[in-house]
DNA sequence: TTTCGAAATGCAAGCGCTTACATTTCGAAT
DNA sequence: ATTCGAAATGTAAGCGCTTGCATTTCGAAA
């Protein structure tokens, strides 16, 4: 008997509490505009009958979801994890839900994932990193879905961002690592493919190399996936080299911690043998030993601002100005000057 | 004027390619009922259009969503981070959306979260563990959503679950360290406050105690968030505790982890001077120095298992049996047999 | 060519909610 | 007691889609 019982609707409650669904409606989206005696009597009744909106409906009527949609590479990675959480809290306290998927990388995943949430009525889209079809942005312009994009700052694109300058932060980084006199670089890697932000790093230690006089192509890159088994290949692949490298510059803190583990595998000591260094300051890259120098991203400030900011982007219909974020430089034990 | 155009809808579509709405839905939900030439035709209208379906009315007109909803404690943490994102994949597999909020370990957030996503006709939802106000149950039943619960498995809970037992899965570890010879044990776990998961493997070291004839008392356990100078402090009362506990048994390996680096920095030596073990087997378990000495937990597996059971519970409203996994202890460098 | 049934397409009724507008209620001022 | 305007509530028209049923189309058999 239970189980026959649909679930209550907008009419149902009206009926119970004896007003009409108009006042339900207002009872519930403004409560002010309803006198006491017959809100509470109403409310009396939701309860009751364990009423719940239904937002298809609802979204219809108002033509707004409060859902913001989200699509990142992955959730495994803690880089994202973090500034997700973060824009998840921060969207909460502003009444939106959030909506994720992942790409898992794949520009053709990601582009069948923005159209499954705008048609699940996203009012706005959080996207990573500015490389992709621009028939993808051409698409969001036509359903009006104002897109954000983070994990990266760039004044001149099209779209706005929220994010740091992965090349100017890389840069400053490599000129530390430059400065205590390293000179045979070897690079560990994401995939460069589609990912501005890895090549932006890459190409932020050539510019320190490049103002000091020394040729980028003498750079070891080695790509790997963030499988701790590829990432030590990659790491005896760069250690293979001779002469060796005396330092290993990592894409960021994952690749970093494979690689620190594959030294200590190796019987390589870091700093002295060579040092190793990271990107993205994850709570992890204080903990291993040793300790990693990386550079720190402010990622859940970064998933705070995108939530503000594309949010009043909805709701305002503001296009305003992206917003730069800063990074720090975070020097710890895995770095050290090169062995003489 | 591109701007002032509204966002195409079936309508829109039917009318360019001189066909009823009835066959647009039809050419898009099922293409083989309608002929070749027609398909063609709104189909090209679709592209030129722009046109993506609006879920709302879709939803209501269907009573579906396929956007199944969950709610975990956290996505910082790498534990919930794999299995969902597993869960999340599976489901896309599956043709449906994920719909996730965080709860911050807080019943009454978790408890609105679940009227979020109900509201926003989730189909099905994911909660993890068992401990919640029966209110819950009551609504969802309610509602007529079916609701896993995952992370944990219960044979006798009324509500149907996929995971492991993890009062079992700690026991077996226990008893492994009792048989090193361990008898002065510590413990650090996050709060055991409306946390089955937690209490259950707290009670599994109990078990093995009681089997070996020791008394639960003798266990010196800690509670502490994630943060890890919180862990470290933790470490420190009971590495402060005369005489020292010979292992320390974390409730999960991000404690874990946290435990070693504070121990490495008080010159403790894992293993030699104290044991250190986790639960999970996160990838940073094998990352770390020493490597850890854990409970391997099939993160991916689950969420993907989840994400089928939830959608046969949501397609054919099975009820079904619970799922139960599989764990296995992973022995590594962390543990040891306590010094004469 | 005509006929007929199956296949293709069209028609139109909701799905549950919000909201502009219409109507009723009610308290204060007369 | 009346009157009147503001406040409270009710009425009903959509929002964009799916789908049962009605109608049209079309190809094959007669």
């Amino acid at each position: 008997m239970q189980s026959e019982r649909s679930v209550p609707t907008l009419d149902d409650v009206a009926k119970a509490a004896g007003v009409s669904t108009a006042t339900v409606s207002r009872c519930l989206n403004s409560p002010d505009r309803v006198v006491d005696k017959t809100r509470k009597r109403v409310l009396q009744a939701v309860e009751e009958l364990g009423y719940a909106p239904n937002f298809g409906a609802r979204i219809m009527a108002v033509k707004r979801s409060f859902t913001i949609g989200a699509i990142v590479p992955t959730m495994e990675n803690a880089i994202f994890a973090r500034g997700l959480q973060a824009f998840q809290e921060e969207l909460h306290k502003r009444g939106y839900t959030l909506l994720v998927a992942s790409s898992t990388y794949q520009p053709d995943l990601e582009r069948e994932q923005v159209h499954k949430l705008v048609s699940r009525g996203a009012d706005g889209l959080l996207l990573i990193g500015h490389d992709r079809d621009p028939a993808v942005y051409e698409f969001l312009k036509n359903q009006q879905v104002p897109a954000l994009v983070a994990w990266t700052y760039a004044a001149t694109a099209p779209q706005r961002s929220v994010g740091f300058d992965n090349r100017v932060a890389m840069r400053r980084l490599a000129d530390e690592i430059l400065g205590l006199g390293h000179t045979r670089i070897g690079v560990i890697s994401a995939a460069r493919q589609g990912n501005d932000r890895v090549r932006q790093r890459i190409e932020g230690i050539n510019d320190a190399l490049m103002s000091k006089g020394l040729s980028p192509t003498s750079l070891n890159t080695v790509e790997t996936t963030y499988d701790v088994d590829q990432v030590a290949r990659a790491f005896d692949a760069l250690m293979a080299v001779r002469p060796r490298p005396t330092v290993v510059i990592c894409g960021n803190d994952v690749l970093a911690v494979g690689a620190l583990r594959r030294a200590y595998d190796l019987g390589i000591k870091v700093p002295q043998d060579v040092s190793i260094t990271g990107f993205d300051d994850i709570e992890l890259a204080r903990i291993v030993v040793p300790a990693l120098t990386t550079v720190h991203v402010p990622h859940q400030k970064m998933g705070r601002t995108a939530a503000q900011e594309l949010v009043d982007m909805v709701e305002n219909k503001t296009t305003g100005a992206s917003v730069k974020l800063e990074t720090h430089i975070r020097i710890r034990e895995s770095l050290a000057a090169p062995q003489q």
